[in-house]
DNA sequence: AACTATTTATAAGA
DNA sequence: TTCTTATAAATAGTT
C-alpha cells in the first residue's frame, strides 16, 4: 500500500528503515484499537525495535505504561539490581518467574467466577426480563429481588477477591524488588 | 475499506459479529508478520474474543507461552534460563523490571477501578435497596439492571486486562530468553 | 469460502 | 518530522 509493491523479506540496515518501523507501528496500533472497538475485544501487544526498544500498547488502558516508557526508557533506577550478585540471577529470574505463574493461576480463578456471574446475570435477565416489568406479579418481584441481592453479592465478592489478588501480586513484586 | 465505511463504536451484539473479528484479527497478526519482517523487529500479541477465548500471535517465539498457556501454568520450571549467557542478565533484568513497574501501575489503576466499583455498588444499594422492591417503579428497576449491566462490564473489563498483562509479562520474559 | 466495491494504510516524495 | 499523494492492501457486504 504504497507507491510501490514492497516485497516481504527481512531488511538489511537496521538504522536506515526506522520510518517504515514506525509508520508500520503505529498502523499495527491503530488496527488493535479498530478490533478492541468494533469486535468489543481485548488487545495487548508488545513490539521490540530492532535496537530492541520495547514498544506496548494496550486496549482498554495501556496508555499509562506507553507514556511511561517513552518518559523513562532510559533511567531504571526505580529497580535497581547494582547492589545483586551475579551468583544470586538465576534464583532471581526463577522466583519471579514463579510468581507470575501464581498470578496467571489467580487470573484464572477470576476469570471462572467472571464467567459464573455473567451466566448468572444472563440468566436471571432471560427469565424475567423477557417480561414486561409492569406484569411480574409481587411474587415474581421478590423472587427477582433475592437475585439482585445475589448478584449483588457475588459481585462485592468478586470485587473483594481482585483487590486482595491485586495486593498479593504488588506485595510478591515488592518483595522481589527489595 | 469495505464497501461501506464502518464507524469506530462498540459493538452491541456478541454473537453475531464472528466473522469481522476473525477478519480482523487475521489481518492484525499479519500486519504483525509483516512488522517483523521488514523491519526485523519482535512481536507479541494477545487478542481476547467478546467470549475471552485468548488468541495470541508472536514473531518468532510465542509457541512457548502458548504452550504453558495451554499447560494451566502450573510448572514453572518452563521458565528456563540455562541457555543464556551471562552477559545479557543485567538488561534483561532491568527489561523485566520495567515491565513489572508497568503491571503495578496497571493494577494501581485496576485496584482504584474496582474501589470506584465498589462505591458505586453501595450507592445503587442505598438508592434502591432501603426501599421495598415492590415500590420501585419500572423506571428504577430499568435504570437498577443498567446499573447491574455496567458494573458487570467494568468487572470483566477489569479481568481481561488483567489477563494481557500478566500473559504479556510472560511473553516478554520468553523473548528476553530466546 | 470467494468475490468486489470501497475504504484504509502506507512508500515515496516534498 | 509531518504532509501529500499515488498505489497497494484490507475488508464490509454480498454470493
Amino acid at each position: 500500500m504504497g507507491r510501490r509493491k514492497i516485497k516481504m523479506e527481512k531488511v538489511q540496515d537496521t538504522n536506515t528503515k526506522k520510518v517504515p518501523f514506525s509508520k508500520r507501528r503505529s498502523g499495527l496500533f491503530k488496527k488493535a484499537a479498530e478490533l478492541a472497538t468494533l469486535c468489543n475485544a481485548e488487545v495487548g501487544i508488545l513490539v521490540f525495535s530492532p535496537g530492541n526498544k520495547p514498544y506496548p500498547y494496550g486496549s482498554p488502558c495501556f496508555d499509562l505504561v506507553v507514556e511511561r516508557y517513552n518518559n523513562e526508557s532510559e533511567d531504571s533506577d526505580s529497580c535497581e539490581t547494582s547492589g545483586n550478585g551475579r551468583r544470586n540471577r538465576d534464583r532471581q529470574e526463577k522466583r519471579i518467574c514463579k510468581r507470575l505463574n501464581s498470578i496467571m493461576e489467580q487470573v484464572e480463578v477470576e476469570k471462572k467466577r467472571g464467567e459464573d456471574l455473567q451466566n448468572q446475570l444472563e440468566t436471571a435477565g432471560e427469565e424475567k426480563f423477557d417480561k414486561p416489568i409492569e406484569d411480574l406479579s409481587l411474587e415474581e418481584l421478590k423472587e427477582y429481588e433475592d437475585k439482585m441481592m445475589n448478584m449483588h453479592g457475588m459481585i462485592q465478592s468478586n470485587i473483594s477477591q481482585m483487590q486482595v489478588s491485586s495486593t498479593l501480586m504488588l506485595l510478591s513484586i515488592d518483595t522481589q524488588n527489595n
